[in-house]
DNA sequence: CTTAATGCAAAGGCTTTGCAGAGAC
DNA sequence: GTCTCTGCAAAGCCTTTGCATTAAG
């Protein structure tokens, strides 16, 4: 199902050392983990991962990690769930359908909507980003 | 500065009813606080205001209200800031600024942006509604 | 009298922080 | 030896829940 293969140690060190961040093991089997494919996960879920591989780091390098990611741009941050934040590890311009009902994030190119305008922008203000979430639940049954 | 004068009781207890909910002193405080114009607010900022009008809640009762009026379609719920959730009391259409610095949101109507197309969505979902989330900062003052 | 709402305190979940120990250069 | 990273546990926030008390019909 998961097909993203694992990225090679090389690889993955050099992307880190591109961002400025130290390739410490816990931090390349993060990067392993949440690089190797465009994916949503939590902290939680990053853990289990961990877990899963044979490769255990502790819950607060784990958070401390996917905080150090996001402020270096391997790693985008999405709000949608009060109670947990995702790590979106596609960098490339898009947005997200959120089941609400699920809990679950899908990606969309950001060429797949047409954001033909803008509103203006609050006196003083510099655009920073533009998030859309399209929340979608399962459709009923047709009868 | 804020001159969204309190709602009659009258009227606030005519919306709450028409909404399903019975009108206890505690939500007709709330509510003459909340509805009384559009604005965003935490359950903090509730609980503050409250006290500041010499009415109190509890925090329980206040975000329990809170819960209960967005499950009524009083109220929207915002979801922009990990840590906290902001409470809107704007029901029309409409999108937000939200300066990710001051951690405060504006809104701008939905006809303020051009939505000319709308990605697939994904198998078997039905659309909920389109959030868009303007991030911004304050510009750097023009040298 | 029965049902619903309030409020206090406790519990809960996610995230951050303090600080000692381990590792890298 | 110095600087950085790790990890455990504790602390912090926001939010929800349990349950006794109070109010309402």
């Amino acid at each position: 199902m998961k097909l993203g293969r694992k990225l090679t140690q090389e690889a993955v060190e050099a992307q880190l050392e591109e961002a400025g961040v130290s390739p410490t093991p816990q931090r390349v089997e993060i990067a392993r983990i949440l690089l190797s494919q465009p994916q949503h996960m939590s902290a939680e879920d990053v853990l289990v991962a961990l877990r899963k591989a044979g490769a255990a780091a502790s819950k607060a390098t784990v958070y401390n990690t996917l905080r150090l990611f996001a402020q270096c741009g391997l790693l985008r941050t999405v709000i949608v769930d009060p109670a947990k934040v995702f790590y979106d590890s596609n960098t490339a311009p898009h947005h997200h359908f959120y089941d609400v009902e699920a809990g679950t994030l899908t990606d969309f190119r950001a060429e797949e909507v047409q954001l033909t305008r803008l509103p203006d922008l609050p006196e003083g203000a510099a655009m920073d980003g533009v998030d859309i979430t399209v929340r979608v639940r399962a459709a009923r049954p047709e009868k």
